[in-house]
DNA sequence: CTGATACTCCATAAATCTATGGATAACAGA
DNA sequence: TCTGTTATCCATAGATTTATGGAGTATCAG
């Protein structure tokens, strides 16, 4: 009697982790959740970014708040949703390092469009440290404002990839640059690391994103203050604290 | 065009990583990946342990094996399944997380058969460390010895839960006892802990189970020459390191 | 109040997924 | 080779999930 309260009890738990799983068994709720865990948007903006339907960009985001894994906020008439916790951007990079790891398209997939595994070598997270700490380095967060916005590496100035043609005499050409984006999976450095060294400039990529330096412990800055005239110390944007 | 290109490459790259998160659609296929991030196991095996019938697990396994989240392994007339990488079980782990973080309802199964956040202080990975090099306390391995065979903290001493009163007799009662299992959605280190301490000896759980231990980067032992007579002080089965 | 905006909800057809019995295949042992 | 064991394959009925148009809601600006 008491083992079939038990097994209930486990059948019920692997019950509801797989509502965790079912978010994460459609491609546009992964990609959803991805942008998520950059920053929060409203449902407009996320339909648009994923290239879904108003309605069913609705419908996916309320499978995703079934499961708890999203919230929402209300300004006047738009809602925004936000990943609901760190442990759900956690759970996307281990889902990310996974598909990286056995899924040989994975990998194929992003050398076909120029930010495979094979491209220059990246910047570990402790020689960035080390590095900008002396001033050496510019750190270039290349992805959206509202995501820098939302959060970025301490002293990282702001240049969107979709600006960056239009503002390199922005940039010091005396420093080397590293340019992170959204993570492993993310184009938006890699490719703005070609620009640059197309442009003669030095650039290499962070080895990954904003949530992964997040989930290091690493200080998050949050904000559009961008230092930029000042180069990347890590000193003026101190404010952004984990969270 | 160069945009319908990348367009289609990323859109194909969360195609990719649904085929993990389908892996995980399924209470039935998470509980199967809980269990064989623990060790291997045959078709039959598994098809018992979650109360399957052969060809419905057997079914189960093949979208598992599809998403290369697990290997198979030849042995005479039986096929041995396991985790296809340490990857596989860190997603695991980072799902279990999620839930425990996320959905109350995690909790309340885990405290309603007995494992839940409230009952007794586990112990730390870095106390038990500590504890153990000096010989102060017994590490208990209560999972089932296939498991402990497959992978066990050095030093720990295997006595599965459903051995443990019949062996009582085998345990120093002036040394504590910290018991570890699969980890914090398993029960089987609170119910030892909890026949243990109506028995008056002193007993913890671990904070989690070998999964994380081994996650941790900490040295794992492989094999069943348990150190049955010896306190556990982590010396004598000290063959097994990391992996 | 009215109209406009940004969403959510609902019904439904089409596409997918599941469980399972029975056939088939791989292997070990006699 | 013949038999028993284990596991995979296959067909299919039944259950779920998805996309979407359009109706219904909440909120804001007049």
């Amino acid at each position: 009697m008491e083992y079939q309260i038990l097994a209930g009890g486990r059948a019920d738990l692997y019950e509801q982790l797989a509502r965790v799983g079912k978010v994460v068994v459609h491609p546009k709720r992964v990609e959803l959740l991805d942008l998520l865990c950059q920053a929060e948007r409203s449902v407009e903006a996320l339909a648009a970014a994923t290239g879904l339907k108003l309605s069913t960009a609705s419908a996916h985001l309320q499978v995703m708040r079934q499961a708890r894994l999203v919230e929402t906020r209300r300004e006047g008439t738009r809602v925004y949703y936000r990943a609901a916790g760190e442990e759900v951007c956690r759970f996307v990079t281990a889902l990310g390092d996974l598909g990286r790891a056995r899924l040989a398209e994975v990998d194929q997939i992003l050398r076909a469009i120029g930010a495979g595994s094979g491209s220059a070598e990246r910047v570990t997270r402790a020689e960035l440290l080390e590095r900008a700490r002396s001033g050496e380095v510019v750190v270039l967060d290349v992805r959206p404002v509202e995501e820098y916005a939302a959060g970025h590496i301490p002293g990282a100035v702001s240049l969107p990839l979709e600006h960056l043609e239009a503002r390199l005499g922005e940039l010091d050409p005396t420093l080397e640059i590293v340019a992170y984006c959204r993570g492993p999976l993310c184009l938006l450095a890699p490719e703005a690391v070609a620009t640059l060294r197309a442009e003669g400039l030095r650039a290499r990529c962070l080895e990954d994103g904003l949530p992964e330096w997040r989930q290091a412990g690493l200080p998050v800055a949050a904000g559009t203050d961008t230092p930029a005239t000042a180069p990347a110390d890590g000193r003026e944007t101190r404010p952004g604290r984990p969270r």
